[in-house]
RNA sequence: GCCCGGGUGGUGUAGCGGCCUAUCAUUGAGCCCUGUCGAGGCUCGGACUCGGGUUCAAAUCCCGACCUGGGCGCCA
């Protein structure tokens, strides 16, 4: 006895043109429409909706009956002839000889999967599972592993050597940010929050142009529609070239994303008007922006981090995507290049979306010395970092990077308003489950 | 951590002191219907987060807890 699942197609592979096959496909029940003398089963899978349509008159009465109770999301096999059908989705309807029930679903569901209720975010990732079936959520996933793999295109076009670093480290890595302790044999140890020092070691190895697609953990207790305690970073990190060579690189893949994303059949799902934006993006220096954000009425002191409304009022001013550039070194990390004689402000750029920052990068400092005297005025340990500082001891050339963040690039893409949304299973303050 | 909102059937909502044995939609159970595509029609089932308080009377007002949305802070 053959199963019906062998050799079963997608809804969307079968067309008219197969009308008198017989097929097999398998997916959920999506809708029964019961109109006594015809029923109607629309089958989900992948790739779109199949009709299996059953004829009272001409179906035995055993599987005309057996079909109308099967639960709606319950997981069925087909087996049946196509009929083309011009009123069905795809142009064809199934006429089944066989229907096997692979897994009942309890017919009380936890969200409507067909679009006519909604459900709120802590409903649908509570349930995440069967949120993941509506076209919204599937289409949000399937374009963000579109987005990761246009990146990777993108960089290996470009001679770039896809790596992995540690994500349980010994110490802070840059300082600033909490960490996540974890207990490791008989030592404590950490949750890497940026794979920054690793992807600046190997700049001394050889591999001269390194990304890495990972996660990173933040231990802060934000409560933002921004912030993930474990979020996706997509680290880039260039030797030979300075932070005017990697901005450029970081446009022209933002380009490039977004090219790939505008050609995507699903975006019509996601009900939003894409647009490639043009590069090179708008540069503005710290200076500047500070002076629009103080113009625009909005406190601000030069020498601080622009805060959450500052960079709203900006995003707002500017209207596009754009780069604030020649931070003062003393809001920047230690590893960033100071400009130079008698500036107050270093290499330091960030990539800026008009609702919030979308990655930072900067020119690095190549100079042992510099480097640990950086470290330690930052008030930093340098022999915490001796694993690190060793790397700048025996030949470090010059280089530049970035740090963009996966989800938030998605997130502002798609225009989705809680970046919960583009996370599978989003682990915050107060979610851990799923 | 601070400041505002909000917790009503499985889901999404209306009601905001007595008209509430709580609205509507969807879902569920059942029935009618041979072409649905958010099918339609009829019947039935299903809820006020928890604990205190005020009041003749609380879903409705007050207090606390828990959960939750947003704004900020922190942070990327």
């Amino acid at each position: 006895m053959t199963s019906p699942i062998q050799n079963r197609k997608y809804a969307t592979e079968i067309t008219a043109a197969n009308e008198g096959e017989r097929v097999s496909i398998a997916g959920w029940v999506h809708e029964k429409r019961d109109l006594g003398g015809v029923f109607f089963l629309i089958v989900r899978d992948r790739s779109g909706f199949a009709q299996v349509t059953l004829l009272r008159k001409k179906t035995e009465k055993e599987l005309f009956e057996r079909v109308k109770r099967v639960p709606r999301e319950s997981v069925v096999a087909i087996e049946g002839e196509v009929k083309r059908e011009q009123k069905a989705p795809n142009g064809y309807e199934i006429l089944p000889t066989r229907v096997e029930v692979l897994s009942e679903a309890s017919p009380v569901l936890p969200l409507d999967t067909t679009g006519k209720v909604g459900a709120e975010l802590d409903t649908k990732l509570d349930a995440r599972f069967m949120d993941l079936r509506t076209e919204r959520t599937k289409h949000i996933f399937l374009i963000r592993s579109r987005i990761l793999k246009a990146i990777r295109d993108f960089l290996d076009e470009r001679g770039f050597i896809e790596l992995n670093t540690p994500k349980i480290v010994s110490a802070a890595t840059e300082g600033g940010t909490a960490l996540f302790p974890i207990s490791y044999f008989e030592r404590e140890a950490f949750l890497n929050q940026s794979p920054q020092l690793y992807k600046q070691m190997l700049m001394a190895s050889g591999f001269d142009r390194v990304y890495e697609i990972a996660p990173i953990f933040r231990a802060e207790a934000h409560d933002t529609t921004k912030h993930l305690n474990e979020a996706t970073s997509i680290d880039v990190e260039v030797a030979f070239e300075d932070h005017e060579y990697v901005m450029t690189l970081l446009e022209e893949l933002i380009a490039f994303v977004y090219t790939n994303v505008v050609d995507y059949p699903g975006l019509a799902k996601l009900d939003l008007n894409l647009e490639v934006p043009k590069v090179p993006f708008r540069r503005i220096t710290y200076d500047e922006a500070i002076e629009q954000i103080s113009d625009a009425g909005e406190e601000i002191v030069w020498g601080e981090d622009i805060g959450t409304s500052a960079e709203h009022t900006l995003g707002k001013i500017i209207g596009e995507l754009y780069f604030i550039t020649d931070w003062p070194c003393a809001i920047k990390p230690f590893y960033a290049q100071p400009a130079g004689e008698g500036k107050d402000t270093c290499n330091a750029f960030d990539l800026m979306h008009p609702r919030l920052e979308l990655s930072s990068g900067s020119q690095r400092v190549h100079s042992y010395e510099l480097l640990k005297q950086q470290i330690e005025s930052k008030g930093l340990s340098a022999d915490s970092f001796e694993f690190y500082l060793d790397s700048f001891r025996y030949g470090m050339p010059p280089h530049a990077g970035w740090g963009l963040g996966a989800e938030r690039l998605l997130m502002c893409m798609l225009e989705i308003g809680n970046i919960r949304e583009v996370v599978l299973f989003p682990r915050d303050r107060k979610r851990l489950v799923p």
